[in-house]
DNA sequence: ATCTAATCGAGACGGTACGTCGAGTCTTCCC
DNA sequence: GGGAAGACTCGACGTACCGTCTCGATTAGAT
């Protein structure tokens, strides 16, 4: 599967060899476009295929020549883009950097493209392909590099304090609060959530 | 909808007024054990009302008639299957009781039940209806009931603990490893997430 | 294949025995005569399953319950609309029969249902089914009628005459203009026709 | 149509006038050969343009260039490969002239290229352009042929008979057993057939 | 002991999306 | 300016599931 979803990137690097008639990058890009849009406007269970080739004035052959089938059209998209967004914070203040990080997280969530995660986690239940993805994709490289610039400040930190559990205890709530809705997101509400987990990691 | 998900539950209460033949109370039955069987064994979208109505031998004009939709199905089946479960823990101590919790709560998750859980969720994210029937029926009772038994000992805290922000940061880092799926849930991490919360809330 | 043209001719003589909701005729006879007009119409390349579901009012999965493919319904079509067609002369004169019989015939391969044996017969080149199905439903039992009749007159012809190629050499001069269109099937076409194959056979 | 099914083989006549490069004889062989093949293997309805270019070993552009759409090509294939066939026998005597022509066309139709006839009489059904020429390049110019050695002897016939007439009678039943299949053709059945039609003429 | 009304099973119905395939067009590189 | 390669739009294919519907058969309370 991950193969299946990355030659679109390896594509990029190294466009065109043979002698056919390149790959429409524009339709493609209109694809993605309109995977996004139908899935902001209509919710997950209503992104159909047929949907997408409409708005993106593609054909459903073309999208599926390109992709097996229509999660595999959203992840790319989702990755497309997330990709620039949330650089990390690096205020020299581990607090601080805390803080924003899980700020900027809640303004992507509460976002219009709020519904593109949900609905990825959502499809991710039922399909282990897109669940992959999606961790390998998004999640995995954002706590890696969270983690690593967490790491400079180990020292801080109460003795024998787990970083992924404190990854965990950060984002976590995020989440939950997202797909369960019991309450909004807000900013006062990560910083709260800072403020429990700097006193549980004996900051100081 | 609420009202529409409760008529089988007052029904029972008040079973039989009309002349006609009465509900089979056994139809029912299997009509919700089908639902979870078919959840367990083929994912979310793969419970489709005829794969239930084989399974429960009953008809799909049988689940129409008392069910306005598959999902309201599943919810009564996931209602019933929980309702009993989860006792909360009464030793005492505060800590031990959350520990205990978590500890049981994972239990949950890591038995047959899991993909009762995830396939709620997963549906609850487009479907606002699924959505708040999951928060009345199950998140809420069972933090209200948490959270009651908490207050009791909400002078040994630090001040200003925010208790829904510890309910979030006990439960939420469980959703997140079932739902994300990036690590499992073990006995050892919930413990581990005790212990970071306790620190965090100035316990003693 | 046969099998599968002939359960409607069945269930017409035991129409309905089960529980369930009894086949709606009227849809039935909808799709076929849809399926008539289509042909008519567009052509039979042309005609689609989604047309004939359209122009019927029917769903192409009703279409697709009762048939396994479109050929099977044009076949069915055919069938019914010329079922009671052609009822063959008896004057008691055998050249006055044939003379008539060739007639009649050009009548109906001049009318509108033209179209309806140019496709089938189209269709049967390719399709051994088809074939099979046009030879046993429409092209043998009226061989088989007419060569009764003219086995009765045997004795005026010419001793061994084949009445098989006598019949052969009736009818497909007319399928030959329908087919290739060189020139207009007319009625005084056929009477020519009669008057070669009489003196041929040695009527008298 | 005509102009647009014939360039082919004026540029064979007059190959090359413009700057480019010329015309790829090799390829239009090529083309040609493989759709006959693939019609003869595969039927009429699995010629697919695809399929000719791959086993052509050409590109469908290449085609589409010289043809306007398939049943062009198709149609030129059967030129081509019918064009020097059936010379037609000249005995000096008309019974045994035409017993000979049957015999010659029927050894024709029950070899491998019935499957094109049946083809292209099937597609000339519902597309009045193969139709046209199909007449004009196979049937019209053979009866003509045919028409232009029997009227020598005209005078041996009974009056009034329609030379027209009977080339209809003649090859009208190999058609109809052909496309049909009733029966299968063979040299007693032309055999047969002659001496029908030599009675019906008067021959003597 | 009917009669009436609501239930049950079975299963056909109109819709709608799926993912595939072929037709005919277009765009690039190579000769 | 061909020709091979191959991507493009369009539209039909046959399948699957949804939620609705109509049957015959069953099971009560009401008459």
């Amino acid at each position: 599967m991950s193969a299946l979803l990355h030659p679109p990137q390896d594509a990029e690097l190294a466009p065109q060899r043979g002698r056919g008639r390149p790959r429409d990058t524009d339709a493609r890009t209109r694809i993605l476009q309109a995977s996004l849009e139908v899935l902001e406007e209509a919710g997950y269970p209503n992104v159909t295929c047929d949907a997408i080739a409409e708005r993106a004035g593609a054909s459903k052959s073309t999208i599926y020549r390109w992709w097996p089938h229509k999660e595999a059209v959203m992840l790319e998209a989702l990755r497309e883009s997330i990709a620039q967004e949330l650089p990390f914070p690096d205020t020299g203040n581990l607090r601080e950097d805390m803080r924003l990080q899980l700020r900027n997280f809640v303004k992507l969530l509460t976002g219009p493209r709020a519904g593109v995660f949900k609905g990825f986690i959502a499809a991710a239940q039922s399909d282990p392909q897109v669940a992959e993805a999606f961790r390998s994709i998004w999640v995995k490289p954002r706590r890696d590099y969270a983690l690593s610039g967490m790491e400079r400040y180990q020292h801080l930190l109460r003795d024998g304090v787990d970083l992924q559990l404190v990854m965990d205890a950060m984002y976590a709530p995020l989440y939950y609060r997202l797909l369960i809705g019991l309450a909004p997101l807000t900013p006062e509400y990560t910083d709260a959530l800072t403020d429990l987990i700097w006193s549980g990691i004996g900051g100081s």
